[in-house]
DNA sequence: CTCCGTCGTTCCACTCAATGAAACGGGGGC
DNA sequence: GCCCCCGTTTCATTGAGTGGAACGACGGAG
């Protein structure tokens, strides 16, 4: 009698636990650094209940915390975790005192990044006192085809990353001042004979251009860049080449150890 | 005849996959920032079968990542993630420029950290040139019981947290001069009497001083400390408490925005 | 005041994702 | 040759994970 209705039961296809936690770390950004539940459930496209248990045990490892309000947050647990990433802080730690001598000898933004995938990923920030706000956030991912530490990045990366940034059609790309296909193949080209790079972009109106130069292991291999922003009305960029080279030598020294 | 064993068969006692996941990660730290398959299942406590499927996810996932030599490392995506952290990147985004001023007027290190349980985490280091080298790590976890910072977190802590730290007898922590009990307690007062603290410890035979200050939210609550470290042979440290409090004041405006 | 929408939450019958003992192949030391 | 430890694959077993439904609380609109 009763008519019992199958009540839950598995997902038409299961997807392991761990993409979905992950999955609700992910939902967070810049511009959406705290979360309520519903909004949660929404952005990954799970149930509420299935949102709520896995974002309380989340919450539970340190991974997220909670406001008073209710609303979700990411955790100081995974900063705990994130500080012994090699490529993130260890690298960090050895480069900062000569990030700072590069801030105080030149221009307006100093950046470290490493290449994740076909992006460069922004380990480090310094700026100066009263420069130009930026949208490079730590953390923050940028393209490797329109800024100076991409280009460096992009150049000494293994040939099926190149072709795979190479395929793409970045002529629609506004910020992009760095040219598309062989125009590009030829400013990689150049970047790795000088062993730096110079690029501009367009950001918001305001050109801004950026001096890179790669940062090496033992082994000669690339592993991350550095760079110095400097706003068009400035002094030539050129003028910091030498200053970013050196700098990035002596990074490439110290995280040797 | 094929007398078959049951071969497998869940846990005694089955552990949920997200905490198994997250004893992997917290098994990486500052002396063994790469691991073995081994190794990890070793110290997570997991079968080697286990531990090789939750760390192939992970690295799918970005978590950790998997050198040449199959040994695993904390991957970038974890590091992302945290930068997201409102007590974590977000604050030190709105500190790092009043911090490089303490550093630039006074003494050998400046340390920000936030509380997490019975402990603080330091979210950002800066060290001066040539200063003594210390073991605080950002990310790295201080006690609170024996540093400036420690001292502040805790004065301000509600009552619930001060009180598990106050029953802990703390005279054989060889690095406390900050006394137990009752010293403590009235070391915790007259904290938030001043709203500083001045607290010195012994680090492998030399004492460091530190003098820390609160940092605030709109509503007074105390949601981070700064402080200056300082070797004992240089000048007073009373002569940085002006300096270090007006810096906590600064940062505690720019971060209630 | 009532109504309605949304939010976080609990309940629980249903399964498949997760499990780990066993067995395997390969490399390094002795 | 032998042994030892490493990472890996296999597969019978089952409880951890699931989500539709229902609930109480809050708040804004009527």
């Amino acid at each position: 009698m009763t008519e019992r209705r199958a009540r839950g039961g598995r997902p038409a296809r299961g997807e392991p636990v761990l993409d979905r936690a992950f999955r609700l770390l992910g939902c967070f950004s810049p511009d959406r650094p705290t979360l309520s539940l519903a909004a949660l459930s929404e952005l990954a496209g799970l149930p509420k209940p299935t949102a709520l248990r896995l974002a309380r045990k989340l919450v539970e490892l340190g991974a997220l915390e909670q406001a008073e309000s209710g609303d979700y947050t990411i955790g100081l647990r995974l900063l705990e975790i994130a500080s012994l990433a090699p490529r993130g802080h260890g690298l960090r730690e050895n480069a900062l005192p000569y990030m700072e001598d590069l801030l105080h000898a030149t221009g307006q933004h100093v950046l470290l990044s490493v290449r994740e995938g076909v992006a460069a990923v922004l380990v480090e920030r310094l700026s100066a006192r009263g420069a130009h706000r930026v949208g490079y956030r730590v953390g923050g991912r940028m393209p490797l085809h329109s800024t100076g530490n991409g280009l460096v990045l992009l150049a000494f990366a293994p040939k099926r990353v190149q072709e795979e940034v190479l395929a793409v059609d970045w002529s629609a790309d506004e910020e992009n001042l760095n040219g598309t296909g062989a125009e590009l193949r030829a400013r990689l080209a150049a970047v790795r004979r000088n062993r730096f790079a110079v690029s501009s972009r367009r950001k918001r109106g305001v050109s801004l251009t950026s001096v890179a130069a790669p940062v090496v292991d033992r082994r000669k291999n690339t592993i991350a860049a550095v760079s110095v922003i400097t706003g068009s009305e400035q002094v030539a960029p050129a003028t910091h080449i030498p200053a970013v080279v050196a700098v990035a030598r002596a990074i490439s020294r110290a995280a040797a150890l």
